[in-house]
Parts: structure tokens; C-alpha cells; sequence
DNA sequence: GAGCACTGC
């Protein structure tokens, strides 16, 4: 075949894009309606994976880590767990533990097995998420959780000693806490010879298990491996994926175009798209909306939908809604619809190649979030978006010499780095802490942070007064810090709120800060100015800390049992419902820790100041031209247009922020305005007072 | 003067 060039708004995908012949793979759901007149146990055998159950079990029984290779939804979730139970790793009173990186798929995978099994939910199939224990601590024989709740366990009983396997599903996404337990699970098993780990992963990432979990065997021998890699191939339907011939350099237009050319040359089928962020998503919709006259009068239409984590949900609800008639869904989607929502009927996928991805900067203490190349893992699991149902394509919007598997010096990496390497690890540290483990650097990480994230860590910790200059936990502060579900910094805050005597506007603000997007932030128009009208009447002068707890009282007086007056003052009903059950379980641990829950009685002064006891580092000066300096770094910094301080000028001259996120700026979220001297005051070791202004000292 | 990807305890 002759070369081709596609260019946007030329040529249609069908002749103009590279047709590549491998596929990438996509099983069978778990439980086929075509089956469904079957019994559960018939409709179980005739899943792809029963066929490997005695391998599996064989494998279980002989290696102590099986690493199970398969495509999500060919049944390892629901099906792995009931082979073990039934043939016997269940008796004496042991669990099967099946962890997974989300609430949803945990709560949906074991209602699924308990229905198979033939138990009522959190009997004998149960499971564990924050907020919802439904399991039973004698009658649970298989118990799904998420990671995180595994993780916390280990603080209350560190050799897991209810468990006989535990299943790590999904460990290729590599979470933080994904990774964190797999380092527990290794320095367990030392101790615990009998306990089985399963971990399920994509095929790319095997071999990075198998290699630590075999690390200290002797790789002469093959044959004494604790562990194995056991792969699960099922029937699927082929994906078929294309490339572009050439780059393009603006992916929304080339996006745009393919989504056209699919849809006046391809048979039917909902497509999904790929791109980066809410912005990219208006923007692109509304140029797919402009050009929908082009259509000729008789072809089917097009029903353009956005997905993004932060729209509410009655908006998210509708992208599984059937179109009308003669109408194809094009759904223009971030990153969620990669993993933790799941769309039926896609048969296209159009892929930008690229994400949005937040990494850690030791250096200067900030978060950045930028536009990057996706890795290849994510562009598999992203074709196989399609295919679900039927046989699918997935168009590409690059040139296949991108893939870093033919050009070693392309951008896109093979794999997502993980969660640790790219986040601020003070929380994670000073839980390992918690569970003894003084010497962090010495820990066995699957990918170890680098030594300068570990370094800053410690550092905040021992600022934090959570660690000693040994960097053992103090006691009491440091192991309450580990053992509250928030950041040390908020952490730090609430435990502190004793002495302030605001407890109790503490926890709402810590319980606030936990959740995102309280305020409904339509983009652009009139529906904006509204909402930003509404937001006004919880506006306080002293910040944005003040208004969550405006927002917060309001919402238990008025809001909790009615949702319409949420969406009147355009207050997110289920991130207010979720800071009430936060709020909820913090109180919990005061009252175990016996701290005296008061109500500052309306002398904020009191609050700010107990903020500034965990916030100090992030303190900010305002200059003359309205931009602020970081007090520490001196860095440049922005209020964020969705703080209350955008438009106003802190009294002082001070504040303290929640984080700064970098964008295409340095932007300060949730700002309070403070005193300078109670930097001071409350931060001493931290900042010294010299001169006129604040001079910053650090203790080594 | 103008904007946050996604999870989790």
C-alpha cells in the first residue's frame, strides 16, 4: 500500500489511518446476559477463566505470589476469591482478602459474588470500605475491601492474621496504597510463611512483581521462586487500533475530525474520546456542536456529551442514557472513563495520547499538574474501552513510531510512574511509622520515592512535631497525626484544636477541606455569575476556611434533608452529605482520644490561629501588584479564581493556604488571612523574627 | 486578574 497522509479535515480515518493489526484485548463481561437463563453455577463454568481454576489453584497452593496476568472483566475479581473458598483456604476461620483501588468496584464486585455464592451481603461474601463495614468478623469467608482499608488494618493486627490470601486486583495502576501493602505483604510473609498474595496486573507490569517478589531467591534455580506468573487469556473481542501517518499538533481539531469521519464512514456504535481536562472537553464539544449543520439532512446525528469527575452527577447520569433514535453518543471524556467508569456500547475510541497527570516538586514544595503523554499501559487499557460488547477500533491521534516499544527515545513512557514516586509522601511515611517501621529509607518500595521526597517529608514531619529528631513518632501528637484518616497537616490542626478550644469548627473545616468541589462551578456565562452570586451569602472576610464552615452550618440547618436547596444555592449535595459522614468519623477519634470538643463561641481569631498550627510552611505575603510571595521559597504565587481572596485584599497582608497546585500559574487554594506575628508565635522553630518582616529559619 | 486529572483513609 502506497504511504498515506491524513490531515484534519481531509480525509476519512478508514483510508487514511496507519491500520495496525494488533489488537488489543478485551474480554467477555464477567456474567453474559446470553446466559442468564443458566444457573449461577453454569453460568460460572462457561466464564473464560474456569478453565485455569486448577492451574490457579495449583499455582496458589505451590508459589507463595501468584501474579495473575488478565484483561479486567474476564472474572479474576468475582471468580479467584470462590475458587480458593471453596477448596478449603477458608476453614479454620480464615478470610480471603480481594483489595481493590476503589470503593465502587469493591461494594459492585462483592454484591456480584455474594449473589453467586448465595449469601446475604456481608455474611459469608462481604466488605470494607471507609464509612461501610459490611462484613461480618466471624461468618466472612471472602471480604472485598479497598487497599487503603487493608493498609489501615495492619495498625490494628500487622501480620493480617485473619487472612489466609490476599488478592491484590488492579496492582498494575499502581496506587499508593497499592504499593505501600505489597511492601507489607513482602516483609509479612517473612513472618507468616503459610499466607498466599495474588496479585492481578496487565501484562506489562508482571515482570516487575515477579522480580520483587523474587528478589531474594536464587535466580540460578529457578524452581525454588517464591513467586509465578500465571496468564489468563479468554475469548475477547478484537480491538483494532490506527495511527495517525503524521503528528498533528492541535489533538481537540484532529479529535474533532475523526469523530466526524467515524461517524459518516463507520457502521454504527457509540464512540469515546480522550482528552485531558473540563476546559478541553467545553471547548471541544462546542466546536463538534458548530459544525453539526455541516451534517448532510438525512444522516443519523450526534449527541456530544462531557464526562469529568467534578460534574454533578445528574449531568454524569446521562452519558447511560440511550440516545434517541438515529443518533450516535459521542462522550468526550478525561481520564475517568479509563478505569472507574465503565460505558456499554462503545465500539470507538478516539485517543488524544495524552493526560493530565499531578507530580510533586520536593524542591518547591508544589503540586504540579500538567498535559503529558499517556503511557502505553493507559493507551491499552483505553483501546480496550471499545470491544466490551462487540468488536471495536480505536483511533490513535498520533503516528505508531510514538509507541516507546518502536522509538526508544519516545516521550510516552511504557508505564504510569507510580503514585508514590510523584506525590508528597509525608502521610505515607509517618504511617509506616506507625506500623513500626522507623527506618522508612529502608523500606522496600516496589519503585522507591526519591531520596529528596523523602528528605522533605521528614523534614514537614518533624516540623509538624509528629516525628523526634530520632524520627520516631512523638507521642502522643505523632501517632494520633498516623492515625486520623487526613493529612498531617489537617491532622495536625484538629489535634491541635484542644488548646485553641475550636474542635468543633475544626472538624467541619477539616472535614470541608477533605472534599472537593463543594461550590457548584459552572463554567463561563450567566450560570456562572449566578453561582458565584450564591456562593457570596457564605462568603467570609477572613477566608476561604471560614466559608467552608459558613457553607457546612447552612447546609446541616437547611440543606442535608433537601436537595433542592442545595441546587438553588448551587452547593454540591453529595460532597456536603460526604462532609457530614467525614465529620462524623474525625469526632469519633477526639472523643477516643479524649480531647473536649468546644465551640470557639465566634472568636475566629482562635480558628485561624489553630490553622496556622499545621499550615505555618504554607504562608503567603501579598505585594503591591496583588500576586503574593511564598514565605518560605519566596516563590511567586496566585490566588485561585475560585478562592473568596480573588477579589479581596487579606487585611494583614498574610495567609495561609491549603495547597498550591501549578498550572499555568501557581495557584493558592483555600486561603485564610492571618497575622504575621502568629507565624512566629505559633511556628517558631520555623520562622524567626528579624528585622521587619518575617525571616524564615530551618532546623536540619 | 481568570480557572483541578483521578483516587483513597
Amino acid at each position: 500500500m502506497p504511504p498515506q497522509f491524513w490531515k484534519p479535515g481531509t480525509a476519512a480515518p478508514g483510508s487514511s489511518l496507519d491500520r495496525d493489526t494488533e489488537t488489543e484485548g478485551s474480554l467477555l463481561p464477567s456474567l453474559n446476559p446470553q446466559t442468564a437463563h443458566l444457573s449461577l453455577d453454569a453460568q460460572r463454568q462457561r466464564l473464560p477463566i474456569y478453565k485455569h481454576r486448577e492451574k490457579l489453584l495449583w499455582c496458589v497452593e505451590k508459589y507463595r505470589v501468584v501474579i495473575v496476568v488478565g484483561q479486567t472483566g474476564c472474572g479474576k475479581s468475582t471468580q479467584i476469591p470462590q475458587y480458593l473458598h471453596e477448596v478449603g483456604w477458608t476453614s479454620q476461620n480464615l478470610v480471603v482478602a480481594c483489595t481493590q483501588p476503589r470503593r465502587v468496584a469493591a461494594t459492585s464486585v462483592a454484591t456480584r459474588v455474594a449473589e453467586e455464592v448465595g449469601s446475604v451481603l456481608g455474611d459469608e461474601v462481604g466488605y470494607s470500605i471507609r464509612f461501610e463495614d459490611l462484613s461480618s468478623p466471624t461468618r466472612t469467608r471472602i471480604k472485598y475491601m479497598t487497599d487503603g482499608m487493608l493498609f489501615r488494618e495492619c495498625m490494628t493486627d500487622p501480620l493480617l492474621s485473619r487472612y489466609s490470601v490476599i488478592m491484590v486486583d488492579e496492582a498494575h495502576e499502581r496506587g499508593a496504597y497499592t504499593d505501600l501493602l505489597l511492601g507489607l505483604l513482602k516483609k509479612i510473609m517473612r513472618k507468616r510463611p503459610e499466607l498466599r498474595v495474588i496479585i492481578s496486573s496487565a501484562t506489562i507490569d508482571a515482570e516487575d512483581f515477579y522480580e520483587y517478589f523474587n528478589s531474594n531467591s536464587d535466580h540460578a534455580d529457578r524452581s525454588k521462586d517464591d513467586a509465578i506468573i500465571v496468564s489468563l487469556e479468554g475469548r475477547m473481542f478484537p480491538v483494532e487500533v490506527c495511527y495517525l501517518k503524521q503528528p498533528c499538533d492541535d489533538y481537540c481539531a484532529a479529535a474533532v475530525q475523526t469523530v466526524f469521519d467515524i461517524h459518516l464512514r463507520e457502521p454504527s456504535g457509540d464512540i469515546l474520546v480522550f482528552l485531558t481536562g473540563r476546559e478541553e472537553i467545553d471547548s471541544v464539544i462546542q466546536q463538534v456542536t458548530d459544525r453539526l449543520q455541516s451534517l448532510p439532512r438525512a444522516a443519523p446525528q450526534i449527541l456530544p456529551l462531557p464526562l469529568y469527575a467534578t460534574l454533578p452527577a445528574e449531568e454524569q447520569a446521562i452519558i447511560f442514557e440511550p440516545p434517541p433514535r438515529d443518533t450516535r453518543k459521542v462522550i468526550f471524556s478525561t481520564n475517568i472513563a479509563e478505569a472507574s467508569v465503565t460505558i456499554d456500547n462503545i465500539r470507538y475510541i478516539v485517543d488524544s495520547g495524552f493526560v493530565k497527570l499531578k507530580t510533586f516538586n520536593p524542591r518547591t514544595n508544589m503540586d504540579v499538574l500538567t498535559v503529558t503523554p499517556c503511557s502505553l499501559a493507559s493507551a491499552n487499557q483505553r483501546a480496550g474501552r471499545a470491544g466490551r460488547t462487540s468488536a471495536g477500533k480505536c483511533f490513535r491521534l498520533y503516528p505508531a513510531s510514538m509507541l516507546p516499544t518502536r522509538n526508544p527515545r519516545s516521550p510516552m513512557p511504557l508505564q504510569t510512574p507510580p503514585e508514590l514516586t510523584r506525590s508528597d509522601i509525608s502521610l505515607y511515611l509517618l504511617q509506616l511509622k506507625a506500623l513500626g517501621i522507623d527506618n522508612v529509607a529502608k523500606f522496600d518500595f516496589l519503585s522507591p520515592p526519591s531520596s529528596e521526597m523523602m528528605i522533605r517529608a521528614l523534614e514537614f514531619l518533624y516540623c509538624l512535631k509528629a516525628i523526634d529528631d530520632e524520627g520516631r513518632l512523638t507521642r502522643p501528637l505523632g501517632e494520633r497525626i498516623a492515625e486520623v484518616p487526613l493529612d498531617p497537616m489537617m491532622a495536625a490542626i484538629l489535634l491541635n484544636s484542644a488548646a485553641f478550644k475550636c474542635s468543633e469548627e475544626i472538624l467541619t473545616i477539616a472535614a470541608m477541606t477533605s472534599v472537593q468541589d463543594v461550590f457548584i462551578q459552572p463554567s463561563g456565562g450567566m450560570k456562572a455569575t449566578m453561582a458565584e452570586l450564591e456562593r457570596r451569602k457564605f462568603t467570609a472576610e477572613e477566608g476561604d476556611h471560614l466559608t467552608l464552615l459558613n457553607a457546612y452550618n447552612a447546609f446541616t440547618r437547611f440543606g442535608a434533608k433537601d436537595k433542592s436547596w442545595c441546587g438553588n444555592h448551587r452547593l454540591n449535595f453529595k460532597a456536603l452529605s460526604r462532609a457530614m459522614s467525614i465529620r462524623k468519623q474525625l469526632k469519633k477519634y477526639l472523643e477516643r482520644f479524649g480531647i473536649k470538643i468546644q465551640s470557639c463561641e465566634g472568636d475566629v481569631v482562635r480558628l485561624r490561629k489553630c490553622l496556622v498550627t499545621g499550615y505555618f510552611k504554607n504562608a503567603a505575603r501579598m505585594m503591591p501588584d496583588g500576586s503574593y510571595r511564598s514565605a518560605r521559597e519566596n516563590a511567586i504565587l496566585h490566588v485561585h479564581p475560585n478562592s473568596v481572596m480573588f477579589t479581596r485584599q487579606p487585611s494583614t497582608g498574610w495567609v495561609i493556604y491549603h495547597e498550591v497546585v501549578e498550572t499555568t500559574k501557581r495557584f493558592m487554594r483555600d486561603l485564610t488571612v492571618v497575622e504575621e506575628e502568629w507565624l512566629v508565635e505559633l511556628a517558631p522553630h520555623y520562622y524567626q523574627f528579624k528585622g521587619g518582616g518575617i525571616k524564615k529559619h530551618f532546623k536540619d
